[in-house]
DNA sequence: TGCGGTACTCACCTGGAGGTAAGTATGGGC
DNA sequence: GCCCATACTTACCTCCAGGTGAGTACCGCA
C-alpha cells in the first residue's frame, strides 16, 4: 500500500500508487478488457507470478484503484475491474505510455534497443 | 539505469525510466528552476542523501534526461538542466502529478491523509 | 482413483535499492 | 593553522520487494 504521506507534490503521490513492479500493466490490462478474471489477468503478464499478483491487486484494492466482485461458485470465479478512480488513473498516465512508446522508438532506430515484445 | 528492453507496453518503458524513488522529484525541481546546482538540488529534496542524488543523476545522465555541466572553478561548480527528453518526460508527468494532488486533496477531505508538506 | 482447473495462502530465500558515515582535493576566511 | 564549503567517492549494512515452490478446498471428467 501507498504511504499515504505526506508527500513532497502530486507527482510524488501520484507515483507512489502506481510503484509496484505490475500495477500500471494490471491498469492497462483491466483498462483495455475492463473485466478479467484472476487467471485471465496472470495470463495477460507474462511472468507474474500468482503470489505476487495477488498483492498488487489487493494494494490497488486497498488504494481504490480496482473493484473485486465474488462469485460463490464452484469452481470459485472472480472478476477485477477498475473503480472510476483506477480509470482516471489509467487516464493520467497515458502521455507517460506515449512518452515510453516514442522512447522505444527512438531507441530502436539507434540500435540500442534489442527488441520489443510483440504484445507492445 | 533502465533494463533498455523488452517492454511489454509503452508505460512500462516510462515507468523504467521514472524508477527511482528521487527521479521524478529531480525532474520537477529542475523543471521548476530550470538550472539547479548539485548542493541545491539536495537542499531542494528534503530527505535524499549525497550519494543517492549522484546515484540517481547519474542514471538520468545515462538515460539522456539531464544535461551536466561542469565548471573547472575552485570550489567546484557543478549545474544539472533538463535535456530535451527530460523536459517531454515532465511534462507526460504532469497529468500524473494533478491525480496526485487531487488524490491527496481527496484522502484529506476525508480525514485519511494526516498532512501535506508545506512544499506541495 | 487421480488428475486438472479455479483462486488463492503460506513459508522461505535472495538481490538490490537505498541508507549511513567516512574520506578526498582545493582554496578562502578567520 | 584550522575549519568550512564545494561535489563528489567508497565501504558497509539493512530491509523489503519480489521470486520460488508447496499446500488448500472444491468439483468435473475420464
Amino acid at each position: 500500500m501507498g504511504r499515504r504521506g505526506p508527500y513532497i507534490c502530486g507527482i510524488d503521490a501520484g507515483m507512489d500508487v502506481v510503484a509496484g513492479k505490475w500495477k500500471s500493466l494490471i491498469l492497462w490490462e483491466l483498462n483495455n478488457y475492463g473485466t478479467r478474471r484472476f487467471g485471465e489477468l496472470r495470463r495477460g503478464l507474462p511472468g507474474v507470478s500468482e503470489k505476487m499478483l495477488v498483492q498488487q491487486l489487493r494494494e490497488m484494492e486497498e488504494d481504490g484503484l480496482v473493484h473485486r466482485e465474488i462469485y460463490r461458485e464452484v469452481p470459485p470465479r472472480v472478476e477485477y475491474s477498475l473503480t472510476p478512480d483506477g480509470t482516471s488513473l489509467n487516464e493520467a498516465l497515458g502521455a507517460l505510455g506515449t512518452w515510453g512508446q516514442q522512447r522505444v522508438e527512438r531507441l530502436a532506430a539507434e540500435g540500442i534497443l534489442v527488441e520489443v515484445s510483440p504484445t507492445a
